[in-house]
DNA sequence: CTTGTGAATATGACCTAT
DNA sequence: TATAGGTCATATTCACAA
């Protein structure tokens, strides 16, 4: 649940991975007046809240289903080489794994039901999830 | 060092889609 | 019906000339 101006400006920094950076302390107290003077702070509070960044269509899956409505009735000529699935872009970044972390990741986020989501302990027991850029 | 101006970006209220 | 993406007028920021 979030007001029109934070689902947008969430929405875009997720799509786009905008990284921000505060000009202050990462602390700067945010509302309806200050939340347009720190990014940074804004998208951060974001998060606390409870926004979620992996119910953003990622900007390459996002791109395929354009690219598809845009094709009109006609849907052919689809030899495009983005995935056609979450499921299906995911797995590209899986590659180069150890077998323990690519079983992990399936199991947390690739199968399961939309509710279950990691713990502060689940994610530091993997700090190396937090080099992938769609999380 | 101020001010004007137009381009580039960001915002958010309203809309459409599933 | 709830929630996510799309639209685009308006607002803000930026670059640079005067
Ligand atoms: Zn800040």
């Amino acid at each position: 649940m979030t007001c029109e101006g934070c689902k947008g400006f969430f929405r875009r920094s997720v799509t786009k991975k905008i990284v921000y950076e505060c000009k202050f302390n990462k602390c700067c107290h945010i509302d309806t007046f200050m939340r347009r003077k720190c990014q940074y702070c804004r998208l951060k509070k974001c998060v606390e809240q409870g926004m979620r960044m992996d119910l953003v269509l990622p900007e390459e899956l996002n791109k395929t289903k354009r690219e598809a409505k845009a094709a009109g009735s006609g849907s052919h000529l689809c030899s495009s080489e983005s995935p056609n699935s979450l499921s299906e872009m995911k797995l590209s970044y899986m590659e180069g794994l150890s077998p323990e972390i690519s079983e992990l990741i399936k199991r947390t986020t690739l199968n399961n039901n939309n509710n279950f989501w990691p713990t502060d302990a689940d994610l530091a027991s993997i700090s190396v999830i937090l080099k992938f850029k769609i999380f």
